[in-house]
DNA sequence: TGTCTGATTCGACAGACGTCAAGACAGGCG
DNA sequence: CGCCTGTCTTGACGTCTGTCGAATCAGACA
């Protein structure tokens, strides 16, 4: 990732986020929004959220590359390239471990943004 | 991007969908990730999110666009394009009522897409 | 009827996205 | 060392997206 830091923010939300208060509870301000939209926008395609189900629900809680590559029809790089998305928008973490690489859901995101979601049981359908 | 559906899809998720098993409690298939994940890429993006949360959070349980539009420094066709695609993505309702626009969220599918993203409480960060 | 206001649709444009092939990098092994 | 396997990066291509201005549609009202 020899790059500069302006292109890859890799969100860290696991801490001071302005979080959470569900989405229909109260205005979501434009910081926030700005922070969290790129998460569920890494989630708005169906290869990464298969992807990231694969990693969350593994055993172990994670998966290796070699394991999720198989998984679809498309090739190694583009994998790669939804990986990646995922890393950046704070959603999984990545270690390499010998020759294969191993991706990790990060829980904290996934509540975050599980809590804005969150609807009052007593409002209508 | 994947696929794009003939056009006008409006998804119906308050009823039939496969749904919710959280993400990381059992891997996502093809079919109900092809099916929620245009409702994350509707909310993967700042202005939409935002917009979603002024009409679920509104008095009532609806806003008028007369009182979005303003809240951005963006022209009422570029906000009624972004409520259209809340809209496509089954996540808003709307009606009109004399004069004026109303929207209205939907809960169901977002407390769908909430129980997709619930973490088990045990799960460490 | 005509006109005014609010909202959407249409047409266009720059930029971002998803995908692949080809190449580069990292680590294991002979 | 060289070679192999697994993963990532680069460069390119076509499509989709966000935005705007102009035109259009839907009601209200005189």
């Amino acid at each position: 990732m020899s790059k500069q830091a302006a292109s890859l923010p890799v969100i860290d939300l696991t801490a001071d986020t302005p979080c959470c208060p569900p989405l229909a509870q109260r205005r979501v301000p434009a910081e926030t929004a700005a922070v969290l939209a790129p998460a569920f926008k890494a989630l708005g395609d169906p290869v990464r959220l298969q992807l990231m189900s694969m990693i969350a629900s593994a055993e172990g809680g994670e998966a290796c590359v070699c394991d999720l590559t198989p998984a679809f029809d498309l090739t190694g790089p583009t994998i790669s390239h939804h990986l990646k998305t995922l890393r950046e928008a704070g959603l999984v973490d990545a270690e390499r471990r010998g020759t294969w690489v191993y991706y990790r859901a990060r829980p904290a995101i996934l509540r975050q943004l599980a809590g804005l979601l969150t609807v009052d049981p007593t409002a209508a359908a």
